[in-house]
DNA sequence: AATATTTGCTAACATCCGTTAGTATATTAT
DNA sequence: ATAATATACTAACGGATGTTAGCAAATATT
């Protein structure tokens, strides 16, 4: 009978999800089958039900795991006195450090929230939407304050969210430039796109 | 007994396909049913054997179908005497307009792939590999003609690629400004990111 | 009109899925 | 050491899935 192995400071709950995330990430949530989570986590399919509740909740704790620590840095930039376009750098920053530090998570929640069931499923949809709202509105005082181009604020939001997503593609290629180096290339093609000069 | 309408210069195969295409975007290649897609069809799961030889087909059909017209397009792109940047300029384009006017199959091509099966996994990942190098050299170019700033050109192929792929969500958004405003909004932030001047 | 072909239907299959029940074993608390 | 709890196992369930077989109706061809 071999036992789930826990780290110092996390449950077997935990070891599930991290597991979980990478196989979601992996094949999609439909795709991959809890008798497959069970075999990377080294226990049988029904020992699973000890820790979690379904397969499901699994898809909630990735998802709003995420999605916390992403309005947790939006409240901190806001509150910062510091300038509009500065904003819009820092939050692209830790949209990239998440992408690069917590690849699988971000991922899974990023492709496959659609998966989520209600009332989590509108909960999330609405996080989403106000995120991006306020998102939007920084770059719109950016435009406001003559340090960003004239855009429709809300396509940038998408552009840039999106594009930050392209790390994706990064994370798995065989000759990747290193993380810091990347983030720098596309501060320059983000930020450089945005800044009126 | 109902049979498949369908219209001028399109087979039945074709509308399965399409019907297809729309219910792979919504629920993803693995949620979506052949039942599901029977009745949006209009007809028994069964009947669409007659037309298709799997569920798979139907994928092969969607990817093959974009990784080709993009792969077209490169080619023509590419055989033109026009400018690095200006070469940028219409293959942004004309992923902003396939995009717009193929959501469903692009859209699916983009995220779904991954459920294709050998020899047609491998090869479509071959095909995008082989776009994304040669849009790539085409960036490498203009940083050479000093067109393009010096930056590191596989990374703004995929912050470009995924970029565009934003427009998934201004596809579905309820308050979305113009096509032709969202492409030149597009190229004003993407293109300008890039350029030198 | 008769025949051949295409297209649809119902029924059923084998397989995989998430999950539960019941039980055995390992760990922790007393 | 004993009791209590946490964790794992085997077996099985009901349901969904992709697909096939066999037959009926619609259409196309002669």
């Amino acid at each position: 009978m071999a036992r789930i192995k826990i780290e110092k400071n996390s449950s077997r709950k935990e070891v599930i999800v991290s597991k979980a995330a990478a196989l979601f990430r992996e094949k999609g949530f439909k795709a991959a089958s809890m008798r497959d989570l069970a075999e990377s986590v080294g226990v049988e399919a029904a020992s699973l039900y000890n820790h979690i509740k379904s397969k499901t909740e699994l898809l909630h704790e990735i998802c709003f795991g995420v999605a916390n620590r992403f309005m947790h840095k939006m409240d901190e930039v806001e509150a910062g006195s510091t300038s509009a376009i500065e904003k819009v750098e820092q939050l692209i920053r830790f949209h990239i450090d998440e992408m690069v530090n917590h690849y699988e998570e971000v991922y899974v929640s990023d492709r496959e929230w659609k998966h989520l069931a209600d009332p989590y499923l509108s909960n999330f949809q609405t996080q989403r939407r106000m995120y991006r709202k306020r998102f939007a509105a920084i770059i719109e005082e950016g435009i406001r304050n003559k340090e960003i181009k004239k855009i429709d604020a809300p396509t940038a939001v998408l552009i840039l969210l999106h594009a930050i997503g392209g790390i994706e593609s990064w994370h798995r290629s065989t000759q990747k430039i290193n993380a810091s180096n990347l983030t720098d290339n596309m501060i320059t093609i983000l930020v450089g796109g945005l800044e009126l000069k």
